[in-house]
RNA sequence: GCGCCCGUAGCUCAGCUGGAUAGAGCAACGGACUUCUAAUCCGUAGGUCGGAGGUUCGAAUCCUCCCGGGCGCACCA
């Protein structure tokens, strides 16, 4: 909706000052903080004041009166050098009429026509429980992904499976080291093992169902092979589990085993190859990553022959580039930033510009607990899945917690505030905003028998206070901000504008009645206004994975 | 040593890629329930935006240098 006011209004100046064709792209239509400065901004005489030679404040006024004509603008005025619109009532009509129709997709795109793109995330090694840091990655994903797919995208959610090298052989030995210890307690635990009781409990599982197949495999290879093979799979049936219950789910999930299996880590090599890239050095196979920006190049086979995890790498977004997105979009954890170069390098050898492949960092997410910080390790085993969080908290608060920071940041999560369930985690203010709505329209139909469904001859002039122009606002404006934390990728930035909303609506309720027997046509028209606010929070909720409740 | 990220109120964090007097929540203090749910609302207090320069109509935001903290610099995965 900015964007089609600002076109419109760029046009309209253009006809008498044809100047402003050259600062098309600086040109902004904000909006401003305060509200006496009205419900949109435009900066454009300051743009324009040096070319034309005046001050910005003549120029506006300038602007002012080429605008002043429109009916779509109830006031314009001058403010220094801005140029500050309010719109009119009839403008906030058509959008309110929009946000109930369109129910809790309101403003989002139609169709899928921006492109198809890949969005891969929480990627976790399949040797363990999610921590909370795979939850966060988890969060940000889906909600980017959401985002996305709100903006117009065709947007496919991929999970790599780290099924491949020496993790899985850790799991497999553990596993197996467990599963023995059962008859035999002196029996050694690997070194550096995985430490945590999951690995008791599948070896316990193996004992009782599979004890005289593996106790009868000759080569204890074999055997650590089938626990690797059998706890990663069970592993992972955990972890799609744990996705699902917090409401993500995966188009696609792609084994880094298949790679191998399949042949296809050879054939991005020799795609490579043929373009020139490939060189061998003292043994070893080399990728000159340095042609694209990387600090020095890298071995793609090892000199006794074996592939690197590059090389999988490599295969694995070969395979995405022959899929022919748009672009793809990782999601790593922060610890991994300085694998980047050298894969976006690998990548752009495809052929590919450099902006086709994204990567959100995911910081850390330090947990504390009585004020202190408590370390996790995944070797220790001592840590809190993300499954206990989810239980403990509620998925809504785990979620709107994740997502209410940058990716980018460190996150201190304070468990003993997450846990107290209290109002202190404000998921259960914009929840209550929903509920408030709700608690509303059931009151409506029971005391005055309006039905929320049937709302359809209204009159809307009679919404005049400054409340419901704000609130309005807020709606009519709400998809071009989506759109715009899409683009930029920037998904925390929705639990802001769901506050905001929410914020608007608990003032509105506290300052007025809605329901009013004495005046049935002043009480529809609220309930239609609040009917507008429903379907905005309702999509904010969508796009988050948070549930709407309607009663708290 | 080199590279990436972070530094904003007592605490946890926003700040929309340069806009107007830097904002929220929690904590503190003071008010508002005979009402459609007080998990709410209204107000008070709290700041050298890590520091110093620079760019310009205008800087928390962009550039340079410095100071703190985190992470990464493999023929590991």
């Amino acid at each position: 909706m900015k964007q089609e006011l600002q076109e419109k209004i760029v046009s309209l100046i253009e006809k008498q000052i044809p100047e402003i064709k050259d600062f098309k792209t600086k040109i902004k239509l904000d909006i401003p903080k305060e509200e006496k400065f009205g419900d949109l901004s435009l900066n454009a005489a300051f743009l324009l004041a040096k070319a034309l030679k005046k001050k910005p404040f003549e120029v506006a006024n300038q602007i002012k009166e080429i605008l002043e004509k429109e009916d779509i603008f109830e006031n314009i005025e001058v403010v220094g050098g801005f140029v500050n619109f309010r719109l009119s009532l009839k403008f906030y009509f058509e959008i309110l009429k929009q946000a109930i129709e369109e129910k809790d997709e309101y403003g989002k795109a139609k169709t899928k026509d921006k492109g198809t793109i890949n969005v891969e995330f929480v990627s976790a090694n399949p040797t363990g429980p999610l921590h909370l840091g795979h939850g966060r990655g988890a969060v940000v994903g889906n909600v980017l992904s959401n985002l996305y797919d709100y903006y117009g995208y065709f947007v496919e959610r991929e999970f790599y499976i780290n099924d491949a090298g020496k993790q899985i052989r850790k799991l497999g030995e553990s596993i197996y080291a467990r599963f023995r210890q059962i008859e035999d307690p002196s029996y050694p635990f690997p070194e550096d093992g995985y430490h945590g009781e999951y690995i008791k409990e599948i070896a316990q599982h193996l004992y009782k169902y599979e004890r005289e197949k593996i106790l009868s495999m000759v080569d204890e290879e074999q055997a650590i092979d089938f626990c690797a093979e059998f706890g990663k799979e069970m592993l992972l049936e955990r972890i799609k589990e744990d996705l699902k219950s917090f409401g993500v789910e995966f188009d696609i999930w792609f084994s880094e085993k298949s790679l191998y299996t399949s042949g296809k880590v050879d054939e991005a090599i020799q795609f490579l190859k043929e373009k020139g890239y490939v060189y061998e050095k003292e043994g070893a196979v080399w990728l000159r990553t340095t042609e694209f920006g990387d600090d020095k190049d890298r071995v793609l086979i090892k000199s006794d022959g074996s592939y690197t995890y590059f090389a999988g790498d490599i295969a694995y977004h070969y395979d995405k580039f022959k899929r022919g997105y748009d672009f793809i979009v990782n999601v790593w954890g922060a610890d991994h930033h300085g694998y980047f170069p050298r894969l976006k390098a690998a990548v752009m050898a495809f052929g590919v510009p450099e902006d086709w492949i994204r990567v959100l960092f995911i910081q850390l997410v330090k947990l504390f607990k009585n004020g202190k910080e408590v370390k996790m390790s995944k070797r220790s085993g001592e840590f809190i899945t993300l499954k206990d969080l989810i239980e403990e908290v509620g998925k809504d608060a785990v979620i709107y917690f994740f997502l209410s920071k940058d990716s980018n940041t460190h996150l201190n999560f304070d468990i003993d505030l997450a846990l107290k369930k209290s109002n202190e985690n404000p998921v259960y203010y914009v929840q209550y905003a929903h509920a408030r709505i709700s608690s509303v329209f059931r009151e409506a139909k029971e005391r005055l028998g309006i039905d929320i469904e049937n709302l359809e001859e209204v009159n809307l002039n009679l919404l005049k206070e400054e409340i419901e122009r704000q609130i309005m606002k807020n709606i009519a404006f709400l998809p071009d901000q989506i759109k715009e934390i899409a683009i930029k990728e920037q998904p925390h930035r929705i639990t802001q504008l769901t506050y905001e909303l929410a914020a608007k609506l608990h003032n509105y309720y506290y300052n007025y009645k809605f329901l009013n027997e004495e005046d049935i046509e002043l009480t529809k028209a609220r309930l239609y206004l609040l009917k507008a606010v429903r379907n905005a929070l309702r999509t904010l909720f969508k796009l988050m994975g948070i549930t709407p409740v309607e009663k708290m």
